[in-house]
DNA sequence: AGTTGATGTCATAAA
DNA sequence: AATTTATGACATCAA
């Protein structure tokens, strides 16, 4: 019978205690060729090499993998004692290109080909973070490759969320200079409480280094008159507010030179400010400030060199949308810090102090000044931050969508694995049901389906074996 | 008037 | 030790 299923394979029926010891002795290991079959060969017979021949020729079910990891449902796929020892199908090696085919328009894998480079940004943000959201359908080995997977595919969200980046327009250019604008919208700002800016949260400043306090506490040089007597509540808005002629004449799109070339408006070269050329800071080194500032009051228009000195702190009006300066550029100005904001925030920390050495600035000033780099860094940090918190969100959100398309996938994959297995189970009982007759007819024994089974071995070979050692002889 | 998103700020920890 | 960066929490504003 065997013989008809390969030509090689013969049928060893190794039992023990067999009826007919001459033809099968009673050790287990004892094999005997049942060529009998060949020679009596009949209808039945071929049924069930026919049988046979289906059996073993179902290759799809032996490629048929299915993880057995399986994370949504712990199935008993093989209990049925006649699969067991068939091992074919190979349920417990997951599969590298495992990923569905629904998987494979997903996004992710666009990203993957656009962006190869990227990381995750779960994972740029912190690689350990795996660790944190292996949702609850991973375990062992399977989420471990599941992730694998997933993970090779990175959703470039930086640059999805490039345009994202918060800029709220304050108004400074790169060159760190301010836009000043004194019509229509600037009203607003000017008549606002500089305190109730936008995110000043109150009281939180120390008392000392408070830019509130200090631009209270140093009012040495502010003038008698209060041409520039503004305190901070007044500020520059206010006056911008009051003498929107004066200020409108200003050429805004005044720009200081970038970095290092810090210049500041001194009494010397406060010439009109639309003529003027500000001087390179080296030619100013030597500025005392607040002198100069005083001189710079004392002498000519004062809202002229108020426009001046706002310029530096203003950027080119490139647009028509005036911008409200800042609480801390209404600081600045207010305590008329000699360089621009951007500068404060951006340059490195030797060139900072540099700058900062370049003028003998109050302890208000450089309370302020600290502040402002302190703000300022915090500020774009805290943009960084709230850009990765939304990569992370889409990203999760694509990896979940994956999750879900390969859950579909393998349910799909359950489903027919089930209905295969259906299928080999019938034929298989089928198979049974022929050996055992035919061999209850030629060897008048009664073999009977709840004794015996069939068993392949490792080397292709069927035995007939008793139940109860059908385990212990594989 | 309450909700929501965007943004700035502060405090704190970590690098 | 000082500085920078990251992030949660909170406040404010505008839609």
């Amino acid at each position: 019978m065997c013989s008809a299923i390969n030509g090689v394979l013969p049928l060893r029926i190794s039992c023990e205690g067999l009826a007919n010891p001459g033809r099968l002795h009673g050790e287990v290991s004892m094999s005997t060729n049942v060529t009998g079959f060949r020679a009596q060969r009949s209808p039945q017979h071929l049924d069930m090499d026919l049988a046979w021949q289906e059996l073993m020729a179902i290759t799809e079910l032996q490629e048929f993998e299915v993880p057995n990891e399986n994370p949504f449902e712990a199935i008993p796929y093989l209990s049925m004692e006649p699969m067991v020892s068939q091992g074919g199908f190979g349920m417990s090696q997951p599969q590298p290109e495992s990923i569905p085919a629904t998987c494979d328009a997903h996004p992710a894998a666009v990203y993957e080909s656009a962006y190869p480079e990227m990381m995750p940004p779960y994972q740029r943000l912190n690689p350990h973070m795996d660790m944190h959201y292996s949702l609850p359908v991973h375990s062992g080995h399977g989420s471990s490759r599941m992730i694998t997977n997933t993970q090779a595919l990175h959703p470039p969200l930086m640059s999805l969320l490039e345009h994202m980046n918060m800029t709220r327009g304050h108004g400074i250019t790169k060159d760190g200079v301010i836009n000043l604008h004194c019509t229509g919208q600037i009203k607003q700002a000017c008549a606002d409480d500089p305190e109730s800016d936008s995110g000043l949260s109150l009281g939180s400043s120390p008392p000392l280094a408070s830019p509130e306090n200090a631009a209270h506490g140093v009012p040495s040089y502010l003038p008698a008159d209060g041409t520039m007597g503004y305190t901070e509540n007044e500020s520059i808005g206010e006056q911008c507010r009051m003498q929107p002629s004066l200020l409108g004449s200003v050429d805004y799109q005044q720009s200081y030179s970038s970095y290092p070339g810090t210049s500041f408006p001194t009494p010397a070269n406060m010439q009109p400010i639309n003529q003027q050329t500000y001087q390179p800071i080296a030619s100013v080194k030597q500025l005392v400030l607040p002198t100069a500032l005083h001189d710079l009051q004392l002498n000519g228009s004062g809202l002229t060199r108020l426009g001046a000195y706002q310029s530096m702190y203003s950027k080119p009006k490139s647009s028509s949308v005036p911008v409200p300066l800042s609480r801390d550029e209404r600081r600045a100005l207010a305590l008329k810090i000699p360089f621009a904001l951007d500068k404060i925030v951006n340059l490195p920390v030797d060139d900072f102090n540099e700058l900062l050495a370049q003028f003998t600035l109050s302890d208000a000033q450089l309370a302020l000044v600290r502040d402002i780099r302190r703000r300022g860094k915090n500020k774009v940090a805290a943009q960084n931050c709230r850009k990765r918190k939304l990569e992370n969100i889409v990203y999760l959100e694509n990896e979940l969508g994956q999750l879900r398309a390969q859950r579909e996938h393998l349910t799909r994959e359950r489903l027919e694995f089930q209905q295969n297995l259906a299928i080999i189970k019938h034929r298989l009982s089928d198979l049974y049901t022929q050996v055992f007759s035919q061999l209850r007819d030629e060897e008048g024994h009664p073999y009977s389906v709840d004794e015996y089974l069939l068993q392949q071995t490792n080397d292709g070979n069927i035995y007939l074996v008793p139940r109860n050692t059908a385990l212990e002889g594989e």
